[in-house]
DNA sequence: TACAACATTAGAGTATAGTCTATACTTGCA
DNA sequence: TGCAAGTATAGACTATACTCTAATGTTGTA
């Protein structure tokens, strides 16, 4: 599919598809047999790294960090003891956000108790 | 206390807080008695301040919203049924943020679980 | 074949959250 | 009193993550 299929599947505009192309997220191909443009064309693959991107991106991921987990994930860059490093790793990291979350949930429900003792 | 120790006091730099300053998230006062200079004083609660800043930094949360809660928290800008509400909206982001960061655990640990299972 | 819709690239612009520099006082201590 | 250290303000600079514009070329349909 091309780039504006994507962007329609995903939700995501072809700016900010291209700008993940660029940060090297994702890597569309150019298909040699057609000499009269240079489109890229996206497989389904892409679609689920654009899926993978949004979700890691609204849990405070950098597209650095996506971009080490979509290497885990998808190439074979690493070998397997490296990617189930770098997995630890962002399980960690995401353990450790959700004892942020569960403290600061505590802080804001206790004050927000205070605040209703006060009322009354 | 001055920025100074303020700045030792949080591990914040005084470039930071002064930031935090101009962005309204904290207000030092200047002593009318001492007319030789223009430096602003900042009390315990400024430090308190620093640190929920700090905290709620690190769970995502963005300037604007960090002021939010501070003037729900310290100040008599809002009425009580309007803390009520920016609390309560406060508590449900929180918990959609660790609604997702669980998902995202999961789906993490699956995908190590299918890369420890490849590697036999 | 005209032309609207779509594609690419380079580069400029925006928002957020700092971070640093320059300039100009003020303070405290040897 | 000299001077290093501290303080204030304005404004420039940086990094991240987009977002948009301009220029230019390609495709598909009436």
């Amino acid at each position: 599919m091309l780039i504006n299929e994507l962007s329609k599947r995903t939700g995501i505009t072809a700016h900010t598809i291209r700008f993940y192309e660029k940060s090297g997220l994702i890597k569309g191909k150019r298909k040699e047999e057609i000499k009269s443009n240079k489109y890229f064309h996206y497989d389904e693959e892409t679609v689920e790294k654009l899926e993978l991107i949004r979700d890691a991106k609204s849990i405070g991921f950098t597209i650095s960090e996506i971009g080490q987990l979509l290497e885990a994930w998808y190439s074979n860059k690493f070998s397997i003891e490296k990617k189930l490093a770098i997995l630890d790793e962002k399980i960690i990291s995401i353990d450790e956000k959700i004892k942020q979350l569960k403290d600061m949930k505590k802080l804001v429900s206790d004050f927000k108790k205070s605040v209703e003792t006060d009322a009354c």
